[in-house]
DNA sequence: ATATGTTCTCTAGCACTGCTAGATCTAGCG
DNA sequence: CGCTAGATCTAGCAGTGCTAGAGAACATAT
């Protein structure tokens, strides 16, 4: 049923999409997710609007949720064990992860932005939460679990662990907290978990 | 120079003016921000949609700030040691701090979004940071300065704990923690500050 | 190689958004 | 009462997300 043409077909589809994401989160990036319009999307894939639809048929929301998902996957893997390095004192492995989740969330504002403000369409904390998307609060637990003197309980501490650094982040992206003591609050962050 | 109908009509200038933001806010809590249309702003205050640029001269977002600078005010009132009760343990204390502030963002959803999401204009951390926004730090801070066994830097400490609470309310809201589970974190969340 | 029918793609348009220029009306002053 | 200054409205612009229907391109079967 799967001639050659329709294979080939195929991966140019899916192709395209991963133009269409890569492009809305090029955009959002470089201007603000306000400038991701349909209009300028379909010109950065060189495809008119109704293209668009073809792949994401709930439209721009659908599209954003893409991006965050994304963003999943790559704050996942750079919050893994592999990417931290499992060694160290308690505090060590806590500041490595907290200054690892930070960063991400510098580097990728808009991302972020997708991730947490923008698309609450993803379900979390849920039996369908993507899998990406538990791999991230994953690692964070994983981290708590493997101290020395890990937390009663790990699943509500990791709940409380992001909740802190995703507040930080959020302060931090909204120009809410005093310059030039990032530093200052990651190791006051450190101290109260691991201290 | 002021004439007694000078001295009513700038009565009226400022009623109308917070019928505006009052509608505003309304509009938000009862069918998000997205329905706050400058068309339906016009209509809540029966006059045609120029006549909020003449209260608000930079449009749509500069009302969300009013209605944020509203919240803000609210919060730190809710947030003061006269509304918590400044007695009992170090432990008790921060909790009623921590609850009030997750109570205010529960009850007032939209108007906590305009205040962190929405309206990035507000300057923090800042000189000219509004009054009413720097009160609602000092409560926090405030609090963790009076507390038996405070923190070597209550000022960065109380960064920290404002990240915290916010990043837990930020994460609630979207639907991305566990349910049921609200005391718990919460507890874990004081034990860690007062534990 | 050509006709066929499906599948894809585009043009054009709708209803809505924030915002503003210019006409119109109203209200206070002399 | 007449006039002027100010407030207010009507109408419209450019942009938004999204979609129906026309049109083109393609794989397939003869």
């Amino acid at each position: 049923m799967t001639s050659p043409a329709a294979a080939r077909r195929a991966r140019q589809v899916e192709e395209r999409r991963e133009r269409i994401v890569a492009a809305a989160r090029e955009l959002a990036e470089e201007h603000g997710w306000e400038a991701v319009t349909t209009r300028r999307l379909a010109d950065a894939i060189e495809y008119s609007q109704p293209v668009l639809y073809g792949h994401f048929p709930q439209g721009r929301t659908e599209i954003v949720t893409a991006v965050a998902l994304v963003g999943f996957e790559e704050l996942a893997a750079e919050l893994s064990p592999s990417a931290l390095g499992a060694a160290g004192t308690d505090a060590e492995r806590v500041r490595a992860l907290v200054t690892a989740y930070l960063d991400f969330a510098a580097r990728n504002p808009a991302t972020y932005d997708a991730m947490f403000l923008l698309s609450v369409v993803i379900p979390f904390a849920s039996d369908d939460t993507p899998a990406v998307v538990r791999a991230g609060f994953d690692a964070i637990a994983g981290t708590l679990s493997g101290l020395e003197s890990p937390p009663d309980d790990v699943a509500t501490a990791a709940e409380v662990l992001w909740g802190s650094v995703h507040g930080l982040a959020a302060l931090y992206r909204a120009g809410r907290l005093s310059a030039g003591n990032d530093d200052g609050r990651v190791e006051a962050l450190v101290r109260l978990v691991a201290g």
